[in-house]
DNA sequence: TTGACACTTGAACCCGAGTTCAAGTCAAGT
DNA sequence: ACTTGACTTGAACTCGGGTTCAAGTGTCAA
């Protein structure tokens, strides 16, 4: 019986998930167990740095589904395609936040004080978000929302 | 009656939500009916603007629970504690995003072909995390993970 | 041989953020 | 009078990504 081995437990901790997300991935079809040790799972070191691998497309904000694609894709343009879109919504994501990270950051500066709606950076924000939806402007004064 | 109050398909459709989502956040207590025509509910206009505040600070990544202290605090230094604590999250989210980002673009670019855990910008990152658990080094060779 | 301990299973549950459903109400138009 | 259409309600359901549970099995040490 090779030693090199891991257990269940072990691949989890070094991975820094929980075992039963280990089982969930295997029942999900992203994992398997390269052995059986009376009826325990073992595993290859390769399915270690697979399962880290999983944490890294997750980390990146591609689904389960997605990551099964790719781990089980037969061709090189498959897997591609798959990590092309989920780049281009990851790069729309990442916008996304940045924009909401400056209203936030400026918002912490307004000194209208309360309430937070009172805010006229967030208010700016606001008609900026009201216009875009080509719906008529709501005029703004200065009142609790 | 004030014939400027919108019903419910009006603020929802304006503020690109669903009916069903304003409904939702009155019962989570973020918002209220400004009044109720033969049981139907009307909002002002102000009522509009708080549900694009809500959408906002959703999109920065706040959960209904923060945003619901936000709107409903009594003191300044209380919505803008809340707020900074989660300008750190985000941060620290699009850090993130922006590191996954930077691998993910590099795979697409990797020529180790198939499968994708045979890219070798991917293994580098890999090991560069399972380091990072302060493990033992797993040896790396191509094999199929 | 009795514990302790890490594992096994399937099934049920959790969370957040809503959506869907059935049954009912109301006002307007024909 | 009847239909249409937008609303009302509470309760149940969805989805993703797991976690928790009860009951059982295998291995080792005292």
């Amino acid at each position: 019986m090779p030693e090199d081995l891991l257990t269940i437990g072990e691949v989890a901790t070094r991975a820094g998930v929980a075992t039963s997300a280990v089982r969930y991935y295997e029942r999900r079809g992203l994992l398997r167990a390269d052995a059986r040790q009376s009826g325990q799972r073992r595993y290859r070191p390769e399915t270690l740095r697979r399962l880290v691998f999983i944490g890294m497309l997750q980390a990146a904000g591609l689904a389960l589904d997605d990551i099964e694609g790719i781990l089980n894709t037969s061709t090189v343009t498959e897997w591609k395609a798959i990590a092309a879109r989920r780049l281009t919504d990851l790069d729309e994501k990442i916008a996304q936040l940045q924009h909401a990270r400056e209203v936030l950051a400026a918002a912490l500066f307004c000194r209208y004080d309360h309430p937070a709606t009172q805010c006229r950076i967030m208010g700016a924000e606001i008609d900026r978000r009201l216009a875009e939806t080509e719906s008529p402007p709501v005029a703004w004064r200065p009142t609790t929302l």
